[in-house]
DNA sequence: ACTTATTTTTAGTCTTGTCTAAAAAAATAT
DNA sequence: ATATTTTTTTAGACAAGACTAAAAATAAGT
């Protein structure tokens, strides 16, 4: 059985592992985990005495097949939450992501499962991440990030990378949401800024934003 | 914050307050919570620092006020999630407990009353308690115990004290369940065994089943 | 009342997961 | 190649919550 720490550091390595090829340095999984690099030593000894990770002293972490698949598994719960909180119980996307926090560590194989079917086997949690199966597999983000386009193309918004409270506000504000249409009616070369329309409406908006925002070409 | 040890050393102790009047006594709680009773008494005393039960050392603990909110809020959690459970995942009455009990420490004030509202203010869970509302208060069991019923009385099944698996899946069985009406058709004076009848079927039952089922006459 | 039995508490230990401070290994710079 | 910096690990300590063994307070028995 898994403590709530070793899933919550199985979960950061995994997460990690997306954006860094190659094993998982300890100073950035203490830094993920707002932790301490020696707290972090422990925990990995740990992990890997249960054959959920491979390390060698001072080289990075990799989980293993198995290591993998318990995180997919924590991650699939949290995803399918969130999917209920917002779907069933009227939360906003922006107020999900502490409570499945807490839910993702909830143990029982059927009430996941149920879950699943009752909130009709979705794909993708609110911000648009792909929900893992019960083997861990996943749909890739195959898809671009909005940065990436040039003028005139086009797209559907299709998920966030950021998935912060006031991120996830401001989106609401300006009218950006999944499932959207948009298309880029200029780009300024000099700092990436765009125009936008979605909607007919037109508006500005920073590098920093578009790289945060996934699109479906 | 209440740590999750915390909650339920007051769940127990709140439970116990039920049928015990006056102080609840460490062994007692000790037995509840399987555990040592020295353990008992580490936490007593930390929960008698936080203002949640009134104790003087070798007399018995009692919850305060603020204690009874407490725990009525845990219990209020349990009992939805349990109507959860069965309503919309499709749970069986017996499978429920274990998954409450590790839901109901989830913390979120949004999430229990819009799960309340979701479920449509449900009065009882699926064995028949009934819920406490935001504030702690909840309908009493004036209900009586089978066991208390007379030849000829009749009445309706409204809720059961012992909440095992393998009492509830007997019930099944039995076809005794919630909402159903009972005659008791025949009292041994002996060993206070019952013939019952439940949809014009008759069979007997023990008392030690009786004892165990609440009816509204 | 005084001895015996029971209950409760204290004292000290253990485990998990964290921390700080210092040592050791690896990486970088000159 | 050697000195310096960075990263990682070890060593030792601490808090929470549990345990065992023993002491202290209360209750019961005759």
């Amino acid at each position: 059985m898994m403590t709530l720490s070793e899933e919550n550091y199985l979960k950061a390595i995994y997460h990690l592992s997306d954006t860094c090829e190659g094993g998982i340095s300890t100073n950035a999984i203490a830094e993920k985990m707002n932790t301490k690099a020696s707290s972090v030593t422990d925990m990995i000894k740990k992990l890997s005495e249960k054959g959920l990770l491979n390390y060698k002293r001072y080289k990075g972490s990799a989980l293993t097949a198995e290591g993998k698949l318990v995180a997919a598994n924590i991650i699939r719960k949290h995803r399918l939450w969130e999917v209920f909180l917002v779907e069933k119980l009227n939360f906003t996307w922006d107020e999900v992501h502490d409570v499945a926090e807490q839910l993702e560590h909830i143990k029982s194989e059927k009430l996941i499962n149920q879950l699943d079917e009752f909130l009709g086997f979705p794909k993708r949690d609110p911000h648009g991440d792909p929900i893992p199966d019960k083997d861990g597999n996943m749909s890739d983000h195959a898809d671009v990030l909005l940065v990436t386009l040039n003028k005139n193309d086009k797209g559907i918004i299709v998920g966030v990378k950021d998935s912060s409270s006031s991120f996830l506000k401001y989106l609401d504000k300006q009218g950006i949401a999944l499932g959207k249409k948009i298309k880029v009616i200029d780009k300024e070369p000099f700092d990436n800024s765009m125009k936008i329309r979605i909607k007919k409406e037109e508006f500005m908006i920073s590098q920093q934003i578009a790289n945060n925002i996934y699109i479906k070409k």
